[in-house]
DNA sequence: GCCTCGATCGTCCTTTCGGACGATGCCGCG
DNA sequence: CGCGGCATCGTCCGAAAGGACGATCGAGGC
């Protein structure tokens, strides 16, 4: 018999994955949290096999799923974590994996999909989404940009339509410098407009 | 008893929606649908009190769940369509509610929100998640800016990262008229770049 | 101890943007 | 028919952005 325990802050679908593994006779589901400090005292708790956790934690986030992700695989004898969550970015992605995460499952996967997954992780397989696969693979090949987290700092301000000035004064510092961390940023995003920067970041989930 | 319709390409918000319906001893769900067609297809055939619709399905999405919506309410004694989504920009809920559905929840409300919801739509009443109602009522304060198709052209190609002089090139104006729709765009949305025009564009659904 | 990288600041110069005018033609609504 | 909204084009000009240098300082790795 496998134990699970569900994180999800979404009840629907805690019902949903209940129903669905109720209909497995070997798998069993023993606790349910709707936060990531929930996931993390479950899981302590239980001592499952196996913990499904969802990335995105509503609004009022105050631990992220990545972060609970790494707090439960730091514990004595850990589960397995499967990350199931809606969106496929790339940072989501490697955060998970960095994390401790031993499986990527996309929320819209088919239930057979699922239980295998459960299954493998169980074992002590890494699984994951055909689509995560593949999208890893790319990753790989073209090697990944990776933003200081002040230049993330300063392009999310440039995302919410600040001038460099402005910029340079909520962040306390030069407008030169401002323009410095931008110049940085163009380069590795192979861009050469903030308009343009935002637009690629978000397209590789570096900004949301 | 009160017959239900599930649309969602989720298998499992499906799973966890006939779950927890199946604890309602009044409500019923007659059939599921993992496409917006599909939803069209069974409100018709099973012609029932209620249908639960998501907004988004997947990527390969031919229809969209606001077009089954106003489908759905085209045929002769339609169902009440209750929309439940994920998100709440202003665009998707008035586009909802244009298209006939009489209540807007989201995905993360709690079970007893949904299935009161339900049960007022069965009646004929509308049901909104509180969020959603106070988001419209900022929508009557505010009321909600229109872009011309070409402005929401021009934008796009500079959310893309493009300057004025490409935008230009690809839609066969000269420069100066992309400045005089960004000079338009800037004024609806009361801000004075395009990086912010962007951001707004966004925030309020224009953008995806 | 050196070397790299990130963060900070500076100057000079060119390009791009955006504001402030104005103008034309078309289309739909009352 | 006039009026307003949309799309199109124009000029002039100041402000903002970006490129091309160079420079210092601290943290961390080999």
């Amino acid at each position: 018999m496998i134990r699970l325990v569900i994180a999800d802050d979404h009840p629907i679908v805690r019902a949903g994955l209940i129903a669905l593994f109720g209909l497995e006779p070997d798998l069993e589901v023993v606790a349910e949290a709707g936060t990531p400090d929930e996931a993390v005292a479950c899981a302590e708790r239980e001592n499952p096999d196996v913990v499904l956790m969802d990335l995105q934690f509503g609004s009022h986030a105050d631990t992220t799923g990545v972060e609970a992700t790494r707090r439960i695989r730091a514990l004595e004898a850990p589960p397995y974590v499967l990350v199931l969550t809606n969106y496929d970015t790339d940072a989501d992605i490697l955060g998970a994996v960095e994390a401790g995460a031993s499986g990527y499952l996309l929320k819209d996967a088919p239930p057979h999909e699922l239980t295998a997954a459960v299954r493998a992780a169980a074992a002590g397989e890494s699984a994951l989404a055909p689509v995560i696969a593949s999208r890893l693979l790319d990753r790989m090949r073209a090697p990944r940009v990776s933003l200081s987290s002040r230049e993330i700092e300063v392009l999310e301000l440039v995302a919410a339509g600040r001038s460099n000035s402005e910029v340079a004064d909520e962040l306390f510092v030069s407008e030169t410098t401002v323009k410095s961390h931008l110049a940085h940023i163009f380069s590795k995003l192979d861009v050469s407009s903030r308009t343009a920067a935002v637009s690629a970041a978000r397209q590789k989930g570096i900004l949301r």
